[in-house]
DNA sequence: CTAGGGTTAG
């Protein structure tokens, strides 16, 4: 048996299963009830890397005249990670004789689908069966409903676990984390290493992503120290993650500083990582020497590298640059996706450049998809094209984008040129339609301490207080001339929602907290779930001016650094 | 013999 076991093994080609399978055949072992050599041969096939391989594993389950339990799983595990996870629950429903395993590997397949309703259907049939203490299956059940979205039952799974191991601690923070619940995430991370569990490199990687995610600098150096102490930076994924936490932080060269001293070697994600860094930090100088750099070295660079890399001339306005890097692409045999078409876009859409990147857009062999459409509105609406607006806003209204932002932009083109009527129009289709607005929310760090703020909140403890400093820096501002940019539209539409007066967004209350809470001398820093809005981007710059505070903002796309009331990004945003 | 948790992205 060993040995077929290591023949199988070594079978590199199709051509090779066959001969194996034959010679199964003419010794009868291919349709016993029960044939080891066979499911061997089943599960090598079906967990082959190569795309053809599957198939053919699904053909041979066929002829098999009795499977057992152990076939039909060798066939679903391969199809749980194959190119169609659905494949495998379908397949699920044919198997007589499940057992654990059977489950284990549906479960993998349901997360993968992300489909809740079969996953809580498998997770019925664990308790029918009382496998519910199995802690292999816990924990992928906690996976599974976490990466479908329930994370509600992903804790009530992992509540009901009787003895935990670290794997199944770690599926629920890697799931809160994922699953934008970063405090929450952070909070069982501090919970696990309290109650004495001990800690490895993926429970670090799930706090990591929670700190980068809520910008929480204290509790990532907290994270750090312990990766330091645990000598757990001799994994590159670790080192990876601490990167990215200090430039989500704002602390780019703290990342830098990682990256220069790091003893394991750089992956293609290390750099990126720090690529992106710089790029989101608008230092496009620094981004591209180290592109340079990493050509030099054995590293391949991928897609993920000359979309950092196209980012970082997006933030610094480098256009020929940008332009370059994505004309050399192709030649240096990296596959562009339509976020590489979608950062050339608005590259060229934010330098007036209107018709190249409508040009673009016509010429890709792949979908535009709603993101690029949106940048071309954007651009539309700073350049006042109202031709091309209102054809993007046709597209984007045909993907069946409802999202507020893609009304106002188009409303804001027609009223700079004072086209009242479709102004009007535009708000009647937007009262029509269901239109989606996306609460923006900031955060701060006080003290460790993470404050969340939303636009025109009023349950923060001190709120009075930060009101009153809102008042009064309403006042100093306007001494400097200060005039609120309530554009006709946003001056229309928000007399229903008081919630959204430019006054009070979210991020005008974060930084007045931040005033009232920083001590001098330290940066105020907030960051954003949206892109900051003009209207706050002007106040914050007089703010860093007349209280001569130094604040940093980081928005969804990259860090605004406000000093003596400028701003790092030049207004080039 | 065969099972679980993981870093970068407009």
């Amino acid at each position: 048996m060993a040995f077929m076991d290591s023949i199988i093994q070594k079978c590199t080609t199709l051509s090779h299963i066959k001969q194996v399978q034959a010679h199964l055949l003419t010794t009868g072992q291919f349709n016993l009830r029960i044939s080891p050599s066979r499911t061997r041969l089943l599960e090598h096939c079906a967990l082959s890397p190569s795309p053809a391989y599957l198939p053919y594993a699904a053909h041979i389950h066929r002829h098999i005249p009795h499977p057992s339990t152990n076939d039909f799983n060798a066939l679903l595990r391969g199809l749980a990670r194959g190119p169609h996870p659905t494949h495998a629950l379908t397949f699920l429903s044919t198997i007589l004789h499940p057992d654990a395993l059977t489950f284990s590997f549906s479960l993998i397949a349901s997360a993968r689908a992300l489909a809740l309703s079969e996953t809580s259907q498998i997770h019925s049939h664990l308790l029918r069966r009382g496998c519910h203490a199995d802690i292999l299956l816990g924990t992928t059940l906690i996976d599974a409903y976490a990466k479908c979205g329930d994370l509600d039952s992903a804790q009530r799974v992992f509540d009901e676990i009787p003895l935990r191991d670290v794997a199944a601690w770690n599926a629920l923070i890697a799931g809160l984390a994922q699953g934008s619940k970063s405090s929450e995430a952070l909070a069982l991370f501090n919970r696990m290493r309290a109650e004495g569990e001990k800690i490895n490199e993926i429970s670090v990687l799930g706090a990591l992503a929670a700190c980068s995610q809520l910008g929480a600098l204290r509790a990532g150096e907290g994270v750090h120290a312990c990766v330091r102490k645990m000598d757990l930076d001799i994994n590159v994924q670790v080192c990876n993650a601490v990167i990215d936490m200090y430039a989500k932080c704002g602390f780019a060269d703290k990342g830098f500083r990682v990256f220069s001293t790091m003893t394991c070697g750089k992956s293609v994600v290390t750099w990126n990582t720090m690529i992106m860094a710089f790029a989101m930090h608008g230092d496009g100088c620094r981004a591209l020497e180290l592109f340079e750099e990493m050509g030099k070295t054995q590293v391949e660079m991928d897609s993920v590298t000359y979309l950092a890399v196209l980012c970082a001339c997006n933030h610094a306005g480098l256009v020929e640059e940008g332009v370059r890097l994505f004309d050399e692409m192709v030649g240096r045999g990296v596959n562009r996706n339509v976020k590489h078409y979608g950062s050339v876009v608005d590259l060229l859409g934010r330098a007036g450049r209107l018709g190249e990147a409508y040009r673009i857009i016509n010429s890709m062999p792949i979908v535009p998809d709603v993101v690029l459409w949106q940048s071309l509105l954007g651009a539309c609406k700073t350049y006042g094209n109202v031709e091309m607006a209102e054809m993007a806003s046709r597209k984007l209204v045909e993907m069946g984008s409802n999202s507020c932002g893609d009304f106002v932009l188009l409303s804001n083109v027609y009223a700079a040129r004072e086209r009242w009527e479709d102004v009007g129009r535009v708000r009647e289709a937007m009262k029509s339609r269901d239109v989606r607005k996306v609460p923006g929310f900031s955060y701060i760090e006080v003290e460790g301490v993470i404050h969340k703020f939303v636009n025109g909140d009023q349950s923060h403890p001190d709120w009075r207080e930060i009101y009153a400093k809102l008042d009064e820096i309403r006042f100093r501002i306007k001494a400097f001339g200060y005039v609120a940019e309530t554009s006709l539209v946003l001056h229309d539409i928000g007399e229903e929602d008081k919630e959204n007066a430019l006054c009070h967004h979210s991020e005008k209350l974060a930084v007045a907290f931040g005033l009232i809470s920083t001590s001098e001398g330290t940066p105020i820093r907030v960051n954003k779930n949206l892109r900051i809005c003009g209207d706050c981007h002007v106040v914050i710059k007089l703010i860093s001016k007349i209280y001569d505070q130094e604040i940093i903002v980081r928005d969804r796309a990259r860090f605004h650094r406000f000093k003596d009331g400028s701003c790092s990004c030049r207004d080039y945003w």
